[in-house]
DNA sequence: TAATTAAGTCAATATGGCTGACCTAAATAA
DNA sequence: TTATTTAGGTCAGCCATATTGACTTAATTA
């Protein structure tokens, strides 16, 4: 992109700037996620675990294929970690309307796991948007939202 | 977190509005290297080879140090992919005026890569603000800039 | 009844992280 | 100058998370 600056106006739209934005994207995200791991590390969980609890925490009575389709992994990473879920009593299944469907709830060990990890990082986002005014914390959200592809933008639409 | 919303006055301060940005993170920073991850597939190198080769890029002369501080990962996890990516020369190792150190710099067939792969994210980023104002952008980045480590903030100015 | 859908499972593979132990060579401090 | 610290490398082994492809069962829908 040797060429894009040279049709880039303003100050903030060089390659310079941009690349700054890539980086703040790696640091921020890898701190976003470090204080749950550490947490989940002790109980023998990961990341991938965490996702689940928190999206079946959002809605409870969530399919496999919604899961699936919010995750986007394939059904087979997902089963390991799920039944390890079900295994610890983290995730209850039930069967849904349409007999084929599973339904996912979280036990109140699920919950009470969801709520621990969640508010680590609800404290560290409550406390970097506390101050910060209204406008710069719309431009935060209004810019990630648009990193989303449009796809994804309209699932997360769909679950908010 | 039952009793943290009850202290929170302002709208978008409020629970809900902050899980909305740990969907926001998980959903933009999975699209935002799924491009280059697609790319990457293909010479059969991960999403670790991209990081060597960006920070490399950014500053040639890295020592295997800087770049372990940076990173924040293991010896052992870097040296699997820069051997490979030194195998392969896309990266060129010489030493330092300290004899201990060696320095990293990408080669030609290294720069092509990183520019490939970096020009991906910073044409999407670029599609994604150009649609924004300049006050949209400042508290996008300043929010950004914030939920990072303070540790890692010294860092991020230190290498920009 | 046939086709599709939701879910589960098998085996194999790759990436990217980790730990702990141990080594060399060079620079720096006592 | 000797001792210590630092930069880097390496070995073996482990774990988490993802993938693909093939195949099964049971339920729903065309």
């Amino acid at each position: 992109m040797a060429d894009l600056n040279k049709l880039l106006t303003p100050l903030y739209l060089n390659e310079k700037e941009i690349r700054k934005i890539i980086e703040l994207m790696f640091f921020s995200y890898r701190d976003f996620t470090s204080g749950p791991d550490r947490v989940l590390e002790k109980i023998k969980f990961g990341r991938a675990h965490h996702r689940v609890i928190y999206f079946v925490g959002k809605k409870n009575g969530l399919t496999i294929k919604e899961l699936l389709s919010i995750l986007q992994i394939t059904k087979q990473s997902l089963s390991r970690v799920l039944n390890q879920l079900v295994k610890e009593k983290f995730i209850i299944l039930s069967t849904g309307e349409d007999k084929r469907t599973k339904k996912l709830t979280l036990s109140k060990k699920g919950q009470e796991l969801e709520i621990k990890l969640s508010n680590i990082q609800i404290t560290n986002i409550y406390n970097v948007i506390k101050n910060f005014d209204e406008i710069d914390i719309n431009g935060f959200k209004k810019v990630l939202f648009k990193m989303i592809d449009e796809k994804n933008q309209k699932k997360f639409n769909e679950i908010n």
